[in-house]
RNA sequence: CGGGGUGUAGCGCAGCUGGCUAGCGCGCAGCGUUUGGGACGCUGAGGUCGGAGGUUCAAAUCCUCUCACCCCGACCA
């Protein structure tokens, strides 16, 4: 391909609004445009690597079983209805309405429409396991999208579903998509790690997605150097400490006059955090609840949702708590009437905690749960700190940040028993199909891999997803033997299968340089009348700092050879 | 939805205490000189100043409403 016919120019500047890495790079580098608020338009180069992308994708999904079919974005309503999902999803789906008056939905997954289709097609387990999928634009009206493409309201996504008749079949559905997975971010030169993670509030008991380490990333990772336990903050747990044994002392109460916070109660109190409970409200589901947990943790929301079985959990306002004729600041479980309290498992810890009194300015000492106070559920609501002793190990625990570049659940039979998607079993009877659901964003995945992979110049692209593998870069092709040199390579390359962009623009070097460094083009083929000289052309990697030149003669042969071996050593096969 | 911010040429920005022909840099077109890490000179094209309404002799500039976009939070299979 000649750059000067190529679609889409690089820029100088970075255009205001970017400010996510990946954001800036593929903007810069004429990749992407935005069309408007989390909709975004793909150029030719974009286009190429998305391509590289979902062949990966594709080939991998392929060999472990999955067959290809394509259904459509747009779905009816009632098909959301009848799984439930139209209110699980809520705003964030995007709906429209025919010329009839009926109600569409651009689907933003597809687990009802596979459902569906393959209920009628299966009707035994002789039809069973299963596995589709499709590569297809999805809709979510996200409340704000943001980093470029890295949380998008139109997106591309592969999504496969799995169907069996039993939990091992699940099981094993589940093991081939993992490892597949993993196969796809090794093969994309991308270095995902794989954590635990929250499957919501609806389905399945075991989740995992797949990350890649990016500061820029929205998740946040718990993991344990020790002994490689690694989860999503949404699900991550700790090991508690306990506090010294101590006995019981006698219910008392301390004034402490405008205290509200931990830090206010325990600075006047002269106490550690870690002797206080403390009390938050939340509106769950349109009902104010209580959570409580000792002082030095915080409450990890999505356990709490969970725990309470909710699809809506926003913490209340001081107007909320005070309608519930409670006073903020100095509230407690204790005395507390027709109002659900849930304890972390914390407040089980010590003896003798302070607590706020339920009227102003008072706060009570030495409350014991279960002696003061009983909670309707106690269990583990904590967030996870950073130091926290490992789960499993023991191990001290690390906070990090990632994006989320895949996501496998093991569904269940939540979707398949409300569609009526059954099976029958050798010996007769009925039973709901057993699904999982396996999804990767291929946009996502290719602005994470700026995000891994660049440097002050512009993007570094892993040669697997590149959308070229060389940059050929003839300067002063006024001079005849620059030109013809360039041609004469850039036609061997060709015919080599070798993808080679060549810049046949009359600008000066330095400008090609940086636009090359900018489009991240794995290697660099130089030729100038200096190299000519010699029968040269000067060889750089993009991930290297050194060049080097090699005869002409035989070069495509050779460039060929080196992505080769360089492939095979990325890959580890 | 709450908080903060921005809309002026393809991109980045200035002008905004009301003042006349709306500027600068990049990019773009033509010509010439250059050229191993974003060259230079000359000439030129390109703008309903996000939109609507208002105040005024006069509005990019002041007022009201509105739309879009960005950031933080809420939210997020």
């Amino acid at each position: 391909m000649l750059l000067s016919q190529l679609f889409g120019k690089t820029q100088k500047e970075t255009p205001r609004e970017a400010d996510t890495i990946s954001h800036r790079l593929l903007l810069r580098a004429g990749m992407i445009e935005q069309v408007a608020s989390g909709v975004y338009s793909y150029l030719p180069l974009a286009q190429r690597i998305i391509r590289s992308i979902e062949a990966i994708v594709r080939d991998e999904m392929n060999k472990a079983g999955g067959q290809e079919v394509t259904l459509p974005v747009l779905q009816p309503i009632e098909l959301w209805q009848k799984s439930g999902r139209d209110r699980a999803f809520g705003e964030s789906l995007f709906t429209l309405t025919d010329r009839k008056g009926q109600s569409l939905v651009l689907g933003p997954t597809h687990e009802e429409v596979f459902t569906e289709m393959v209920k009628r097609h299966v009707q035994s387990y002789r039809d069973l396991p299963l596995m589709l999928y499709q590569i297809q634009s999805k809709f979510r009206d996200e409340p704000r999208p943001r980093g470029g493409l890295l949380r998008v309201r139109e997106f591309t996504m592969k999504d496969l579903y799995s169907f069996d008749q039993d939990e091992e079949g699940l099981d094993q559905s589940y093991q081939k998509m993992a490892r597949a997975y993993q196969n796809i971010y090794r093969r994309s030169g991308l270095n995902a790690v794989m954590v635990e993670a929250d499957s919501g509030a609806i389905g399945g008991k075991e989740s995992h997605e797949f990350i890649l380490p990016a500061e820029s990333g929205e998740d946040e990772i718990v993991s344990c150097t020790l002994c490689g336990y690694a989860a999503n903050m949404e699900k991550a747990a700790a090991v508690k400490s306990r506090l010294e044994e101590e006995e019981e002392k006698p219910l008392g109460e301390v004034f402490t006059p405008g205290k509200k916070t931990i830090e206010e109660v325990t600075g006047f109190l002269n106490l550690e955090k870690e002797k206080t409970l403390k009390s938050v409200f939340y509106n769950a589901d349109e009902r104010l609840v209580l959570a409580i947990i000792r002082g030095d943790y915080e409450i990890n929301e999505t356990k709490l949702k969970n725990a309470l079985k909710v699809s809506r959990l926003t913490l209340a306002s001081h107007e909320d708590i005070l309608r519930a004729g409670i006073v903020p600041g100095s509230a407690s479980p204790i005395g507390l009437k027709e109002i659900l309290v849930i304890a972390d498992d914390s407040v089980l810890s010590g003896r003798n905690f302070v607590a706020g009194a339920n009227r102003p300015d008072h706060h009570l000492l030495n409350v014991n749960c279960p002696r003061d106070f009983e909670a309707d559920l106690v269990l583990d609501i904590a967030r996870v700190r950073e130091g926290d002793p490992c789960p499993r190990c023991g191990g001290n625990l690390k906070i990090s940040r990632g994006i989320e570049v895949g996501h496998i659940f093991k569904l269940g039979t939540f979707i398949s028993e409300r569609l009526g998607a059954y099976f029958t079993d050798a010996s007769g009877s009925q039973h709901p199909i057993i699904m999982g659901s396996y999804g990767i964003g291929i946009g996502r995945l290719m602005a994470a891999a700026v995000e891994q992979n660049h440097d002050e110049n512009g993007i570094i692209w892993p040669a697997s997803i590149a959308p070229y593998q060389v940059y050929l870069c003839p300067i002063f092709a006024g001079n005849t033997g620059v030109s013809d040199a360039a041609e004469n390579l850039y036609h061997a390359l060709e015919e080599g299968g070798i993808s080679t962009l060549v810049d046949d623009r009359s600008e000066s070097p330095g400008v090609k340089f940086n636009d090359a460094d900018l489009l991240g083009l794995p290697l660099r083929i130089t030729i100038s009348p200096r190299t000519i000289e010699n029968r040269c052309a000067e060889l750089k990697w993009r991930d290297e700092k050194s060049s080097s030149l090699l005869p002409l003669d035989g070069l495509a042969e050779k460039v060929k050879s080196f992505l080769q071996a360089r492939s095979t050593a990325k890959s580890g096969t």
